[in-house]
DNA sequence: AATGAATGAGTATTCATTCAT
DNA sequence: AATGAATGAATACTCATTCAT
């Protein structure tokens, strides 16, 4: 498909610090950041111990890096989900909650929100990072659809936004961990159904009567 | 004033196991379980390293006691809350809620959440101890109050009492995340308002109208 | 000879530290600072690798005690020497020569100078504390000598001290060096007789006949 | 401007081997052998890490290349001195003094005997070969001097030449250290009149009357 | 009950050296 | 001639755990 000429090996190289990262993110979600070894993330990327440290100063930088390189694209998909349903915001937030529980019942994804609630104490700029990257702008594109959905009449004037999307985000959060964490919990079967349902709720509350 | 015989010296010695718990909540809060080291246990609990070993075995035993002496009482609290809230379920979960985010939000006892969250990969019997001894005594009172409100009439009859609880919990395992991991993230003020408000939520729906 | 219970074992502890600074004298003796590995010290000292940072911090802090503990008794050996000779200066520089080469001739004791020579660049303080334990104090005994010895019309009025002593140790240091450093350099047997001869050279000088 | 053929690309080339051992020098005078890294040296020479390995083949074969470097023109100078100085020995030895502690007192040139104080247990052969290319000739230089002077009435007959050059050179050496290695001690300001008055207590003594 | 002393088994990190290109 | 990429071997330092006293 290219015309290059084959650079065979050596391409590697461009390759390699995410390969070293893919690694790193296996490890660190099966043994957690501090038990995980460089020399098993060496080992999985398939390179020597010393090899890693050509890409990464440091076990730490390994893990900034790694958080960054995930934190990246999430809210911005969001952002994107977000913008995409102004027209009208109960549907999205439906679709939203679904993408979110979907992703985040994959170990691999939820891997990053637990290293970030495991190590924020000690790393507190990877805490900082997580939150200016990936909840502040979380939280104001949902705010902002919250207010479209206000405005739109959709939802009731009296709400506070900031509060809204907890009532939205909590409750899938806490599946999220459920499954996660607590291998062996009943999880609500299907994500999607979950989504659905759990958005009727937030809706229209669980209440028979309105006050 | 006490009428024990004189227990000549070591007076201390039925304390002692709780104080070194104490310390060892503290060092693992600050550090992590695997960065926390026993030595710094030892000297916040004002004993020699050899002491700390005299009542546990072993690092993991003391996370395990640990655990097991935080985790008891927690569950406990909600079933006496749950029992005798009965008589109007909705009034239970304000109530409940309030409770729980005034806890959650004290970095002392977001701890062991915290830790659970942080160690259940590699040790799969903590993480089956805290989904028994507290999420399913937690989720079996929550549910049973939701039952008793649908069936005096206060919740709708068609909700999933399963999911119902995730759509209370929820956010104030959100909130309580939000205040311990992302130093820095605006917490929504006072906790008791904000269980107030969440549970109008829940109960009403965020929905302009019913559909 | 003591009373005191035996203690069989434990007593080691007090002896301790200078066990090791004995093992890292001779290791960094015959391989250099760097090159020199704390588990050689260790196994010398008869102890584990970890034993060794009971009582150094590392290598660094343990290069830094052996030379402090090495420097002490230098100067104050020099310093009774030159007090005691204050009556004929003469003699005393004689003396003090003698012994210098004597011990500066043997590799345990030349190897201080030898190490803080090596390493000087890197640790300055090191230096400094050489400079200031030893070498000032050195020159405060020879000078102040030598200012008796003028006083009492035993050396020419018109010398620099400050350059007199370096006339006296230059040869006594190179000689050292020579030994030291370049084995099988042909040395000058006895160090008292070196010490005799290079005293007369150095005060009636090698010329033939005075300007 | 130079009549040589063009050699279209490894102009550089015959220059190499230089620059490294520039660059080596400058390595090991900083940090010492063992704690200088081949990458520094490398990049101060303005080539890859593996470029070294095209003209040195090791750490060690590099100090070995620069020691025989520094060291080839050192005594043959002297020797070229101490032949000039035949006629008037005593002039002679003052000129050289003051050359020889000129150079001394440049870290750059102290850097080659300090390197081999620091290594020469190590390298034992590196010791040899500073003994036999440097101080061997010296010394056949300089006591060929002390001889000549006696021949010619200016030196005491009864003198040991050995002995007598280790009268002139260690003061030199002792200064040259003094000002190397232990930065902030009181160096005799100029080396020129340093060397003037120093021949002057060797040459008269520094004893107010003769014997 | 209590501990100071000691250690075995790690573990992150470094660096001289090699080699395919 | 030159190097970017890679690594094997080493090494300082750590820490949970033991044990003689």
């Amino acid at each position: 498909m290219s015309t290059e000429p084959a650079r065979r090996w050596s391409r590697r190289s461009d390759a390699r610090p995410d390969e070293i990262l893919d690694a790193a993110l296996e490890e660190f979600e099966a043994a957690g950041f501090d038990s995980a070894r460089m020399e098993d993330v060496a080992r999985r990327a398939g390179i020597s111990k010393a090899g890693v440290y050509l890409y990464f100063d440091s076990k730490e930088a390994l893990l900034k890096a790694l958080i960054r390189r995930e934190i990246t694209p999430v809210a911005a998909r969001v952002e994107v989900l977000a913008k995409a349903g102004e027209a009208d915001p109960a549907v999205a937030l439906k679709r939203i909650s679904g993408v979110a529980l979907l992703l985040l019942a994959q170990p691999r994804i939820f891997a990053i929100p637990r290293l970030v609630i495991s190590i924020s104490q000690r790393f507190p700029d990877i805490a900082a990072l997580y939150r200016t990257e990936v909840l502040d702008r979380l939280r104001a594109a949902l705010t902002g659809l919250i207010r479209s959905g206000i405005a739109l009449g959709q939802f009731r004037a009296d709400i506070d936004p900031e509060l809204a999307i907890r009532t939205i985000a909590g409750p899938i959060m806490f599946e999220a961990l459920w499954r996660n964490v607590l291998s062996g919990a009943p999880a609500i079967a299907d994500p999607v159904e979950f989504a659905r349902r759990h958005i009727d709720y937030v809706l229209h509350g669980i209440a028979a009567l309105r006050p």
